[in-house]
RNA sequence: CGGGGUGUAGCUCAGUCAGGCUAGAGCGCACGGUUCGGGACCGUGAGGUCGGCGGUUCGAAUCCGCCCACCCCGACCA
């Protein structure tokens, strides 16, 4: 390719919207253009690695056995309803209507479409296992893009879908997807780590996330620098260490405290660590009416009381899946004070027995304790009476809660469940993730095959997904220097980038042009700068660029009758005989 | 959706607080010339609904109101 032809420009200011280094390379590189707020165009380099990053996807997901497929982008909003998820995924659909007012969803994931497939390709176990994936565009209305490439509305996904016989079936399966994931994030530089992660409310089993550790990144995980535990913060779990446990139950006393609205300020002012009180966190949690499958689903809404110790936070994911809510709101104080809770002096005391109720009536208030909390001795509480709090409160004999259960945020030092070593809080990008989704969907939308014994048995699913333009960023955040890209060897849009300095002087023109063809005849793809610039200019751009190996050819080498090699990461340059280029560059590539 | 920030030339920004002539700079772009091994220089030129709508005023990029877009932090995800 002549650079003085490829489409695109190269940028010396970054446009200031980019903040993460990989969207500001991605940009001053020309390799993607911005359309909206996470909407981008591929221009041709950035479409160039994107291929690249697809095939090695490809090439891993056939070595698994997986067999490629397209399905449709343009969905009937009927294949949504059957799973149920044209409610739980609302939020997030892209709707369109045809010409005869039908509505539509533009796909968002594709279980759904596979289950389809299958009941329409499937009737035996014979049939079984089988993996399918497609490497297509995704469409979610995310509620916020993000980060350039990192968090798109639209976006390519390589999307495997497994089905199993059995779980036994779906262990074999979800172990390959879980190698190839390895493999694929190693031939792209991309360091990850895979970290146990949230199965959400669909009550999957088992899921990991690969997260590439990085300070910018959308996760937060905690590692165990002893045993190697590794999970999302959403369903990290620790040792839980009780602070007063130990003590006999004192008598409740009740006491002023004006103005004390906080743990902070609580603990302060009595002059108590903050694990001897008990917080009180509202919540707002919507609850799917039906089963998934109904088709007339709606969703009652009912208040949710937590209480948890002063020194610790709530984790809602967890909470999410001990309440099996469909979705969880934090309340704010007006809205907490208005369903009738006292904030900044509410306890779960008295509330146990009484059956409250929100404005609107619906539901009854439901009480969850941190499993923690409960264990404790003698804590201070609200008195659910403004300025007043409560000592000595203690469990089952003052206040009592519909669920106990781990609903702690895991943080930085708390100790891992397995070996008791405090663990590290680290930041990160989910690169991937595989998930044992079971017979979910298989029930919702009857998806069966038949067994040895002829008896129809719901198939077991699994799905993995990898975000392909957040992966490309992530190659960027992970290979890049202050100049600008290094492609791994295995992306590079072009292996070579030739420069021709002076290109107007007839012996630089001459030995570049034959340079190029007879690279180009070798089957070594070349970007060839023929463009009327500067030296500097030249130089710049392939630093920004980043391909492995640049090729320079200029009137000070051709009187030595060389060109000269650099590798983009290499210090010096070395020279080659003209004569010799081809195999010289065919020798730097090797290695 | 909550919090914060920004909208002026293709890009980066000044000008807005204290309203006042044809709205500026650098980069980029076009043309001519001189240069050119690490983002050169001179000259000429093109390029603007000052995010939009409404209001205040003799007069609005500037003041007021509403709306929109984009970025960052949270809730959510590949």
């Amino acid at each position: 390719m002549r650079f003085s032809t490829l489409f695109g420009e190269t940028l010396r200011q970054v446009p200031s919207e980019a903040e993460t280094p990989s969207h500001r390379l991605l940009l001053r590189a020309g390799m993607v253009a911005p359309l909206v707020a996470g909407i981008y165009s591929h221009l041709p380099l950035g479409r160039a690695v994107l291929r690249k990053i697809e095939q090695v996807i490809r090439e891993e997901m056939d070595r698994e056995g997986g067999q490629e497929i397209m399905m449709p982008s343009l969905l009937p909003i009927e294949v949504y309803q059957a799973s149920g998820r044209d409610q739980s995924m609302a939020d997030i659909l892209f709707r369109v209507k045809d010409h005869r007012d039908r509505d539509f969803v533009l796909g968002p994931t594709h279980e759904e479409v596979t289950v389809e497939l299958f009941k329409r390709n499937v009737r035996s176990y014979r049939d079984l296992p089988a993996l399918i994936y497609q490497i297509a565009s995704k469409f979610r209305d995310e509620p916020r893009p993000r980060g350039g490439l990192i968090r798109l509305r639209q976006f390519t996904m390589k999307d495997l879908y497994s089905f199993d016989a059995d779980w036994e079936g779906l262990d074999v399966s979800y172990q390959k997807m879980f190698g190839a994931y390895q493999r694929i994030f190693d031939r792209c530089g991309v360091p990850t780590v895979p970290v146990l992660a949230d199965s959400g409310a669909m009550g999957g089993k088992d899921t990991h996330e690969f997260i590439y550790l990085t300070d910018h990144g959308e996760d937060s995980c905690l590692f165990c620098p002893n045993c190697g535990y590794a999970a999302n913060a959403e369903v990290a779990e620790f040792v839980k260490e009780p602070a007063h446990a130990d003590e006999a139950p004192k008598p409740v006393e009740e006491i002023d405290t004006p103005g004390l609205y906080t743990i902070a300020a609580l603990s302060e002012h009595l002059g108590v660590p903050e694990s001897r009180t008990c917080k009180a966190v509202f919540y707002s949690a919507a609850f799917a009416a039906e089963g998934a499958g109904s088709k007339k689903q709606g969703t009652t809404v009912q208040p949710v009381f937590v209480a948890i110790r002063g020194d610790m936070d709530v984790n809602e994911a967890k909470l999410r899946n001990v309440l099996g809510a469909a979705e969880l709101r934090y309340m704010e104080e007006a809205e907490a004070m208005k369903a009738g809770f006292v904030a900044g002096s509410a306890s779960a005391v008295g509330l146990g027995a009484e059956p409250g109720n929100n404005e609107q009536g619906t539901a009854r208030m439901r009480v969850v304790a941190d499993d923690l909390v409960t264990r404790e001795r003698n804590l201070v509480a609200g008195a659910n009476k403004l300025d007043k709090h409560l000592l000595n409160v203690n469990f089952g004999r003052d206040w009592e809660a519909d669920i106990v259960a781990d609903i702690a945020l895991a943080k930085e030092g708390y100790r891992c469940a397995n070996c008791g070593t405090p663990m590290d809080l680290r930041r990160g990008i989910e690169m991937g993730q595989v998930f044992k989704l079971g017979t979910w969907f298989a029930e919702a939308m009857g998806a069966t095959f038949l067994d040895r014994e002829g008896k129809p048995q719901p198939v077991v699913m699994g799905s993995y997904g990898i975000g392909t333009e957040r992966l490309l960023a992530a190659v960027v955040e992970a290979n890049h220097d202050e100049a600008g890209i290094v492609w791994p060897r295995s992306l590079a849009p072009y292996d070579v980038h030739m420069v021709a300095i002076h290109p107007d002087k007839p012996d630089v023109r001459e030995v570049a042009e034959r340079l190029y063809e007879e690279l180009s005849d070798a089957g070594i793809p070349v970007l060839y700068d023929d463009r009327d610039e500067t030296p500097g200019v030249k130089f710049n751009d392939a630093d920004l660029l980043g391909m492995p190996l640049r090729v320079t050819v200029s009137p000070r080498n051709l009187e030595k009758g060389v060109v000269e090699l650099k590798g983009r990461t290499a210090g010096e340059s070395r020279t080659a005989p003209v004569g010799d280029a081809v195999g010289a560059v065919r020798e730097a590539l090797r290695v």
